[in-house]
DNA sequence: GTATATTCCTACTATCCAGATAGGGATATG
DNA sequence: CATATCCCTATCTGGATAGTAGGAATATAC
């Protein structure tokens, strides 16, 4: 139950290898090698990374991927969300006003509940937490 | 992302009418109908239920399902985890001494961090909670 | 300007699982 | 025996995730 998919698992693994490499840069080839994550598969993880805007991006020779910021910077939340979207353990919780039984909804104040709980974990753990203690 | 598997939300619904029922009882099929819950698919639900001790049932002509307990007993981590199972972001959180990185995996402390942040919100919540305020 | 190394884009396949359905067996009542 | 209920097993289906394939765009180096 809420396990976390495969991407987000990679994702954090490839901010990480960018974290400890010269200047928080390296190709997607390099950090697939090192961490062990299908090459093809990483491209599209990488974009998505350089869409949320944690990431940015030089092509052709000599060109690779930078983290942007520093990891104490960078946190959880903002990779699970670049991922996977938003926290959303019903689709209700933002939808404001459809909700059939109205605003005092008491399940949907515990489903926001329960998305403002986690959000606030991974909101408050940084990429720096997880990978340097 | 942490979505809500349908079967828990109508698990939660099926508790909640037990809750509201004559002695906290009801038939499966009176729960279905009432809830707008597909009847053959709500057996497996209550079946789980059962499996977890939630309720209790009763075969034959006036059986039917009844809630064990009183609904400000019965936190939601009981029922999302008789759905789901346990709350495992990552297979290893509760894989002790597999972790090819040792005891200090510092990812791993952060998945348990997650869990238990996750786990101490559903177990602070009960039924009551839920469907009374 | 050609070769090369990279990001980037689109499409496809495979596998799994949640949601749902179907049919009937077991059991209790009357 | 008839009926109402829980219970068990098998099956179908759609959508999502994980992964693969092929190549287009772009930047550098010689």
């Amino acid at each position: 139950m809420f396990s976390v998919s495969a991407r987000t698992q990679y994702a954090i693994r490839a901010m990480a290898h960018l974290a400890g490499g010269e200047g928080h840069g390296a190709t997607s080839a390099e950090i697939a090698s090192a961490e062990g994550i299908p090459a093809k598969y990483l491209e599209g993880i990488m974009s998505r990374l350089k869409l949320s805007g944690l990431v940015e991006s030089e092509r052709g020779k000599h060109g690779g991927y930078r983290m942007i910021g520093e990891p104490e910077d960078i946190s959880m939340l903002s990779i699970v969300e670049a991922m996977d979207g938003s926290v959303k353990p019903v689709n209700c919780v933002d939808a404001v006003g459809t909700c059939s039984q109205g605003n005092g909804c008491l399940p949907r104040q515990f489903w926001i509940g329960l998305k403002k709980a986690i959000d606030n974990y991974l909101e408050e753990h940084t990429l720096k937490d997880v990978t340097e203690g």
